[in-house]
DNA sequence: CGTAAAATTGATCTGTCTCAACGTGGGTGG
DNA sequence: CCACCCACGTTGAGACAGATCAATTTTACG
């Protein structure tokens, strides 16, 4: 059964999985549910019954206020999960959505703790979720910070990255089924505005985003005006920064 | 001892702890360290060997931008810990540091190993990261989509509700040993307009803010401008909000 | 084809930033 | 004990990034 493929090579980032481990994790993807674009997995308040993996198709992660924005708090793509530990909270306080047709797996609690019981498998899930929660820390910097050209580059650079650690990226080119107007709700821009910067990285030979899928031309470039910096995404111990921050 | 006194409490509304489980507590908190303002606990690409609590004081997660600009990710309050599993991760991708004279127990991967052998206090914990994790994404919609009026309201309000959890609050009355210019960089607005947006909330009798005080005279009203909710902050089960999100 | 959603472009508006000045309180060294 | 000093708070004026409003074009899909 090949449902669980994505969520193993993102959990194997992570820790060394062992040929148990794999087979609980496939078993555990086995039965998914096929979640049509737009549909809701869960809401502001429901109860919390179940962690989830994404196995293929994007969701995220969003907040709605009072007078329809909405902010969208995490992509969910092939591989991502729910904090595992989700259902030790009572209720959902963010609302969970289907931005493009998803194979869903639900993990309920007792499977959870299943998994937990491998020490390679909480490992890796335990570290997923310290970079899930990095990922969010970053993009708090995104819109508190970064000008709407770097908002928007830096995402990309993200994106970029995550897709790769599970095999969706060709030199840098993936699939991105995500609407402009999606795309501002993520960095907190108008949906116009999203535009202008989309077709000013374009017209630098930075990056194209057409058709649902997106290039980077110079990744190095993109980065560099991005200020982006892989780090957060990856676990390999490296070189202390030198910035001091 | 009375160090982990307000740990203790923070914990407790999340688990109900044994005796076993405050006495193995206040052991680990036993022997903090004093940290001066603007000391820094961590930074990023420091090799993250402990986790920590904050037993008073006040201190800050937060990252630096090449150009100096600072994003606050997370205020550290009396009670207030890093993730348990920190220590997963082999390097910090943020900064600590303090800003109000605190002292701070630094717990050991051993030892948080051995607290997380208790049950109660693994859920405690869990539970408590999944508060935390949900206070970030609270800020991030509240820089992407809130207004500088809504944006340090809300601050106010939910470090209300949290101070108030650990008895550091009478009558909505609490000291917050910030700068203007520190909670500027948190809400991501310049220090002018944070004063400006202060004046605003003192002249309109919802929050005076001054030496290191900060009293809410009007709650309902506060809370009604700032579109708080103080789910994501609580446990305790609740009806399902209407608005769908 | 036809229709609706999404992308694109232009014009105008505005919340917040930046720069610049001045006030103020608490700490420190002479 | 006073005078200076420095960080922080306060206020004003002008600038600008990005929002909003309003078409128009393109694309996706039944």
């Amino acid at each position: 059964m090949r449902n669980a493929s994505a969520w193993i090579e993102r959990l194997s980032g992570f820790a060394t999985l062992g040929a148990d481990d794999v087979a609980l994790l496939e078993q555990a993807a086995a039965t998914p549910r096929l979640y049509g674009s737009q549909e809701g997995l869960a809401k502001s308040g429901d109860a919390c019954e179940f962690a989830f993996v994404v196995l293929d198709g994007l969701a995220c992660e969003f907040k709605l206020l009072p007078d329809g924005r909405r902010q969208i708090l995490a992509y969910l793509f092939a591989g991502d999960m729910s904090d595992a530990r989700q259902p030790l909270m009572p209720r959902w306080n963010h609302a969970v959505c289907v931005l493009w047709p998803a194979r869903v797996a639900l993990l309920s609690p007792e499977l959870v703790r299943r998994l937990e019981q491998s020490p390679a498998t909480a490992r890796a899930m335990g570290r997923y979720a310290l970079v899930k929660q990095a990922i969010t820390r970053e993009w708090l910097v995104n819109v508190g910070h970064r000008t709407a050209f770097e908002r928007v580059s830096h995402l990309l650079c993200e994106i970029d990255v995550r897709l790769e650690a599970v095999g969706l990226t060709r030199d840098h080119t993936f699939d991105l089924p995500l609407t402009q107007a999606e795309m501002g709700d993520t960095v907190a821009l108008s949906a116009v505005h999203v535009n202008r910067t989309l077709m000013e990285l374009r017209r630098l030979k930075l990056v194209t985003f057409q058709n649902r899928q997106a290039s980077i031309h110079d990744c190095a470039a993109l980065r560099a005006v991005a200020g982006f910096d892989p780090h957060y995404l990856r676990l390999e111990p490296e070189p202390a920064h030198i910035d001091g921050n």
